[in-house]
DNA sequence: GGCACCGGGCTCTGCCATAGGT
DNA sequence: ACCTATGGCAGAGCCCGGTGCC
């Protein structure tokens, strides 16, 4: 069968070899590769469905696996067009892994190029994620989530180069394991990119007068995992926005950016101007001295995490609780907990005519459990 | 026992643009 | 001409509990 195949393969090289084919650079398929009769389209009129046409038997594979082709044409057409392809082999291996044949089919139209994989690349690339996790099904379940990240990469050195990289900075294995699992994508960046975003972390500590820039580039990495898929460009952005905007020191700056303001380094621009400047309008508006405001956003960073309409409705839902601005300036950690949250516990605490103004507003930041135990406790009281 | 402070856990893909290779 | 590999972008919070102080 193998001979034949090999046959096969040398005389349809013949065949193809009078066209411009770069659809035989196949220089990672190492396994024996499918080989197909693709017919010619008959309409030989159209110049491009006759040089490139799709090849119809790989078509019919990825159908009876299930694979949505309309849009894996739609994500990669090129994979539907080449010659050689390893469907069947990714299949079978994502399958010994544990993955349903709806996974791989998942995974297959959403990333078409996971097909071009051969057996001994992934072979080897699923034991580099394998040195980070315990089993194959959680390795399964991100591949499921996240196919890209995966198989966009055909550099398997560079793999083993990332994750040399990342541990050297001093990152645990613990999380490395929380990146792989949460910020997959770092590690099918080039081992380039993430150097340049930690030279470029260092260099922040260096100009903010900080003495230990190592130790500040992993702090942030440690407590942000996906500053590492984010442009140099978009960090840099919300560095310099952070320390205008908030009149901060180069030391408060350092301060905050390894502390609470990690977490907020890699959102958008745009978007981190916006909310900033939505928290800012509403707080003025209701009262609020721009120090307060400024003093409550180097306090807690976290708040720019809030996007504009879930912070007015948010707010909205305190004031309207009996909550004031002043309130909320001090306890902050109350717009921590989401709008749903603090709707049912305000009902909740009206119901026991619980006192904001005398008992202040910390319970409505608690977490679930302790709020319910606090609760628990006033009853009693309220009724006797 | 109660509170404040703090840090950690979960989580984040799917698309587009383009340089560079054949 | 066409494809692959890679960079970059938009999108948008909430919850939990340890610890130490009073």
């Amino acid at each position: 069968m193998a001979s034949v195949c090999k046959a096969l393969i040398g005389l349809h090289r013949c065949f193809i070899l009078q066209q411009p084919f770069k659809c035989l650079t196949v220089k990672s398929i190492t396994t024996r590769p499918l080989w197909r009769s693709y017919s010619v389209a008959s309409d030989d009129d159209d110049p491009k469905t006759t040089l490139n046409p799709e090849n119809e038997s790989l078509l019919e594979n990825l159908n009876l696996m299930g694979v949505d082709v309309k849009m894996a044409r739609k994500r990669q057409p090129g994979v539907l067009r080449r010659l050689f392809t390893n469907e069947e082999a990714v299949a079978l291996f994502l399958k010994r892994k544990g993955a349903s044949s709806q996974t791989v089919a998942s995974i297959i139209s959403r990333y078409p190029r996971a097909i071009t994989r051969s057996l001994e690349h992934l072979e080897q690339r699923w034991q580099l994620w394998r040195n980070i996790f315990q089993n194959d099904l959680a390795i399964v379940a991100i591949l499921d989530r996240s196919p890209e990240s995966f198989f966009r990469s055909s550099d398997n050195r560079n793999l083993e180069k990332n994750i040399d990289f990342l541990s050297s900075l001093g990152l645990s294995n613990k999380d490395l394991h929380r990146m792989f699992a949460t910020a997959p994508r770092t590690f099918s960046n080039s081992l380039e990119l993430n150097r340049q975003m930690v030279d470029f972390l260092e260099d922040v500590c260096y100009e903010l007068g900080g003495t230990d820039p190592e130790r500040f580039a992993k702090t942030i990495i440690s407590r942000n995992l996906y500053i590492l898929i984010r442009s140099t460009k978009r960090v840099k952005a919300n560095v310099d926005f952070l320390k205008v905007s908030l009149k901060l020191s180069d030391a408060e700056l350092l301060e905050l950016l390894q502390g609470s303001g990690a977490k907020i380094l890699d959102l958008s621009n745009e978007y981190i101007k916006k909310n900033m400047a939505s928290l800012q309008g509403r707080l003025l508006m209701l009262g609020c001295g721009e120090e307060d405001v400024r003093k409550l956003i180097t306090a807690s960073p976290m708040v720019l995490y809030i996007g504009a309409t879930t912070l007015r409705t948010k707010l909205d839902c305190l004031l309207k609780g009996g909550i004031t601005a002043k309130q909320i300036l001090e306890k902050p950690k109350v717009l921590d907990t989401s709008t749903q949250s603090v709707n049912a516990r305000l009902e909740e605490l009206q119901q026991i005519g619980y006192d904001f103004e005398s008992n202040g507003i910390g319970i409505l930041g608690l977490s679930q459990k302790r709020f319910a135990a606090k609760k628990e406790k006033l009853l009693p009281s309220k009724n006797k």
